[in-house]
DNA sequence: GGATAATTTGACCGATTGGTAAACATTACA
DNA sequence: TGTAATGTTTACCAATCGGTCAAATTATCC
């Protein structure tokens, strides 16, 4: 599980006439998204200064600028480099594979996700749940081909018996939220499970609770009334 | 389902010496929570500004300020007023009614919240999503007493066989992280699912969705592997 | 109708915002 | 080692931020 995906140069300094990028670019380049990732997945775009990006990854305002020209830049960079990644498991859904086993495969995944990368999580749902204003094209594209493609597979193993007839791009939705819901809303699962249950344990107790219920919810056995 | 609630008084007026509320008063706090609402659910505490929500309210800024002294003071208001009735579903979780019928009517009270209320919904989104400074208090009072309380309503209906044994916890958070997930991530939602099935019958098609997940998912047939 | 309290506004404040200009420092490379 | 390109910093800018103030306006009540 990698974050650091190996996509298109982010953007070329003003000062670079050069095409290459210099050993210098590409550390403070990765130092600067590594801070924007922090502070954007905390506090929104909006919510976001500049100044507190700097400050996080450890150098001038000015320097940072001369990296990504403008606040926007750096969020569109920043959205660029962890998009394909954070796709990843739904793309990893195999048509041919055993229906029950790919499901409870992507809800591990997602989980994991959403306990090893929480920030790149909340950065997307900040994103979205303000409108996603940047990320409209990705959702409306790429995002919804997808999905579309999938929701296909999981249309096919339905109406073939192996799964229960449902709405593919509802269970999708509800996956993802269930899944994202331990790194968006990380601070209230705590505050609700209590010191006894906060440790990281309560990854564990919620896969095997969504596996019981994704597993038992769509097994093909009866119709639903 | 009125989100009006009659709470406490929000703040009281500098100017205020009476006690009594003017008719006035109670207009225009409304029409300024109102605004705030709009701005605070789409943009997050930090990135709102005053002025933004004068401009929404129609009125100037320091008559803004003139009934609620500062941003916080808002912002406190607007969740004190919204939080209470943001709980009734769970509030109305039944001990002694069907368990089927009660996750289910709960799903449907929750779903219809997201489609009626969004914004409430995005409030506190963005209020969690950004680590809860505001309302720390209130997640680990009454909102965990509450969940304890109606968990422990679970954990017995599991106990005596009349739905599967499973985590409480993780049961309630699945049911907020699906049903609010077509409020907070609705433009997602409307991307995915593209023109065709935009309208609001995507609401129908989740609820009938999360019932089949749910009903299916918990029914006390058989133990898990 | 006049006094008094309640409400509204424009002008303004210091701090912070995103971003720039230009001098200065460092690196890479011939 | 010299020099040109690259990288960094200080000082600064106009716009916007949350919030104040005093004066003006309006509602209330006798």
């Amino acid at each position: 599980m990698n974050f650091k995906g190996k996509q298109q140069p982010v953007t070329i300094p003003r000062a670079a006439k050069t095409l290459r990028r210099t050993r210098i670019q590409e550390e403070k380049e990765e130092q600067i998204l590594e801070a924007a990732l922090d502070v954007f997945s905390a506090s929104g775009f909006r919510g976001s200064t500049i100044d507190q990006i700097a400050e996080v990854a450890g150098m001038s305002k000015p320097n940072l600028l001369y990296y990504f020209r403008t606040k926007e830049a750096m969020h569109r960079a920043l959205i660029d480099r962890v998009l394909y990644t954070w796709l990843e498991p739904l793309r990893a859904f195999d048509a041919d594979g055993n229906p029950e086993e790919e499901i409870r495969s992507y809800i591990r995944r997602k989980l994991e996700m959403a306990r090893d990368f929480p920030r790149e999580s909340r950065l997307f749902a900040n994103e979205v749940l303000q409108g996603a204003p940047h990320i409209e094209d990705e959702l409306k594209g790429p995002l919804k081909e997808l999905v579309d493609e999938k929701a296909e597979v999981i249309r096919a193993w339905a109406k073939s018996g192996k799964i229960v007839k449902c709405d593919p791009y509802h269970l999708i939705f509800s996956i993802w939220s269930t899944t994202q819901h331990y790194a968006d809303f990380d601070v209230q699962v705590r505050a609700v499970l209590g010191q006894e249950h906060a440790g990281e344990g309560r990854f564990e107790d919620a896969a095997r609770f969504l596996e019981q219920l994704f597993i038992g919810g769509l097994r093909p056995d009866r119709s639903e009334s």
